[in-house]
DNA sequence: CTGAATGCAAACAATTTGCATTCAT
DNA sequence: ATGAATGCAAATTGTTTGCATTCAG
């Protein structure tokens, strides 16, 4: 789990204005402790703080997403994600069976960015890919009952 | 642009039962020519045939999409857009600077499928994907003014 | 005929916005 | 002080659903 106090810090640093909201949503979301929608950090910081209003969480979150604190992905959930940038780039391996997150290395992906800014001049930016498919024990249920 | 007569030949011979309204949809996507959201198909339809409901639109737009006659994407603009299918898998480079969007062969990924599901056992489904970033005239006028 | 498809309006879910009030700097 | 942030409720947007009516096979 990251530490809330450095990141606001860090926030803060950027040119953030640190309210106590965004102080409280920063640290529900560590306390979350990897993926979690705007639903999920909001119910979360209403369980202590029940006056934060849910508009606030998603102007927080965006903010701290444009400070490249956080980073935000579609993991295929019908609504966006975020988390704590920890190393970049890395990427997300989304189970459509079970629902798991895995993380995926860059390295897999370097080689494609490559090669697309090569042949066709497109620098893609890579920054937080999610890509889908099945896990290994989804794999094996659906070769016995599906 | 696709024959949109021969794909409701292929539909039918799938077993699905062929309405006006189907048979409309369908063509005014072929018109389209392209991604297309149900929004951009619905008002396409609606210049010809005011009558036929939204609710249509994006039943038949995912019938057929179960029947892998369009496919479906979330080109990071909000909506799925909808696309005959063609020579699959394909992909997509979407520009953030001019919205363009551009097709990327599978070869460029199918390494990265291969290497995922050889160490991790993860069957990626990678039937078609987006990936963002700046293509080569967004890079240079950013270059320049931004 | 008969189950499937349609149109419509209402329901939903995720997100955004306008604005008076409050607050960090 | 003062511009930015908040809470709230209302508005938007994309999508789904229930149901009486219509229609393709």
């Amino acid at each position: 789990m990251s530490d809330p106090e450095l990141l606001l810090g860090q926030a803060r640093r950027r040119g953030l204005r640190i309210t106590e909201q965004r102080a409280i949503i920063l640290r529900a979301l560590c306390e979350l402790d990897g993926h979690a929608s705007v639903e999920r950090v909001h119910s979360r910081v209403a369980r202590e703080h029940p006056g934060v209003a849910r508009s606030t969480v998603y102007r927080t979150l965006e903010k701290l997403r444009d400070l490249r604190i956080l980073s935000q992905t579609d993991l295929g959930r019908g609504c966006d994600e975020y988390e704590v940038v920890t190393h970049l780039p890395h990427h997300h391996l989304v189970c459509q069976g079970c629902g798991r997150v895995a993380d995926l290395d860059h390295a897999y992906f370097a080689f494609v960015g490559d090669a697309v800014c090569r042949d066709f001049g497109f620098k893609v930016v890579l920054d937080h890919l999610a890509i889908f498919g099945l896990c290994r024990e989804c794999q094996e249920s659906r070769g016995r009952s599906g």
